[in-house]
RNA sequence: GGGAGAAUUCCCGAGCGGCCAAAGGGGGCAGACUGUAAAUCUGUUGUCAACGACUUCGGUGGUUCGAAUCCACCUUCUCCCA
């Protein structure tokens, strides 16, 4: 059967993925599908910078913009929605384009990794939650080493919550984590993915890039969207967005605004770098080094060739000739 | 003008004769990552031909087998009295 072409734009945030995706789109008669864990949720809009309609420019964008704050949201639900979404675009005689900084969400959804269907998780995690208060994480990880010796190594001791998740699965499903990885990898991906990497040479300019947008946000209005989050907020998966919880001190009057913006700059820069650090390891991605380009189309001109070499065929999955 | 105190590695900040290339924190850099991933976690951070060598603790001299640690002077800064 023959695979599914899927381009995928990934990269830093700030990098410009969002632009480069609407405007492979256009070139390729395409439409998106939001690789962003945190821009699915409705109303949490400026900081997640979630493109608005005339950024989106009349290119549908699937995948965004369609969760309750309070909802939980996980991969193996993502896989299932991209999935969904890419083979109907395609069915329409469009290409799906990627757009994504959620490392996690692209990969699984482009490598096919299965999330066999689990039970609920909710009284064996808490029961282990409790046991961690009472035994003392030790406990637990002595237990995951005689479990799964193979996933315990791999973690560090620190490391609670995949600990606890590496049992919690045991507990569930009677396979361990590392036998359900392999399980995880047994099916070929339906896809047939170019990847087009945005990053800068010089680091420096990608964070000031980041600096400059969280000045814009706050221009359109961040503080308000962050005041209004506050009074909703609950523990959900919403609430780890960068842009709230470093402002939430600003509010408490506990430090001023100057230090918490510079603190959600930071932790922006930071959250840059792990995406980053993610990214690199794949050997597939086309890197596009934007500060070595005078102008936009340039850059605009070597994703298109990178692209058009690979959906004619010329090109292997791996990128080589 | 008089008196008291401080200067430490990118920053803050310990150290007060050998176990000090110097605790700890911050920041930086690098890495891991399979159901909350914008999260969670780890390593590293003077230089080098690197299980050893070399240069660092404001500056210059000195004491000592040995100094970031003691002494003298100099420079800068802080505070108190005028």
């Amino acid at each position: 059967m023959k695979k599914i072409p899927v381009i995928a734009v990934v990269g830093a945030t700030a990098s410009g993925k969002t632009a480069m995706a609407v405007n492979l789109a256009k070139l390729f008669n395409g439409e998106v599908i939001s690789a962003d864990s945190m821009q699915i949720y409705k109303e949490m809009n400026i900081a997640t910078a979630k493109p608005d309609k005339s950024e989106q420019d009349g290119i549908p964008h699937h995948l965004i913009d369609f969760l309750e704050t309070d909802e939980k949201y996980s991969v193996a639900r993502f896989v299932e929605d991209a999935k969904r979404c890419a083979k109907d675009i395609y069915s329409r005689g469009k290409i799906p384009v990627v757009a994504g900084g959620t490392g996690l969400y692209v990969d699984s959804f482009l490598e096919n990794v299965l999330f066999d269907d689990e039970p609920d998780n909710t009284v064996v995690r808490e029961k282990l939650l409790e046991r961690r208060q009472k035994e003392g994480i030790d406990s637990l990880f002595e237990e995951l080493k005689k479990i799964d010796p193979e996933t315990a190594s791999s973690l560090h001791i620190n490391n609670e919550g995949r600990i606890i998740r590496a049992l919690e699965i045991y507990y569930l499903t009677g396979q361990t984590k590392s036998e359900r990885l392999v399980l995880s990898r047994r099916a070929q991906s339906a896809f047939s993915p170019v990847y087009i990497g945005l990053d800068y040479k010089d680091r420096e300019k990608l964070y000031s890039r980041i600096d400059l947008r969280v000045d814009i946000m706050l221009q359109n209005g961040l503080l308000e969207e962050a005041k209004e989050y506050f009074s909703i907020e609950k523990n959900c998966t919403a609430a780890q967005a960068i842009g709230y919880k470093e402002l939430a001190p600003f509010f408490n009057g506990e430090i001023t605004l100057e230090e918490a913006v510079d603190n959600l700059k930071r932790a922006t820069r930071r959250y840059a770098k792990r995406q980053l650090t993610w990214f690199r390891k794949n050997k597939k991605i086309n890197w596009i080094y934007c500060d070595e380009y005078e102008d936009y189309q340039d850059i605009l001109n070597r994703a298109s060739c990178i692209i058009r070499k690979h959906l004619d065929g010329k090109v292997s999955d791996n990128g080589e000739e």
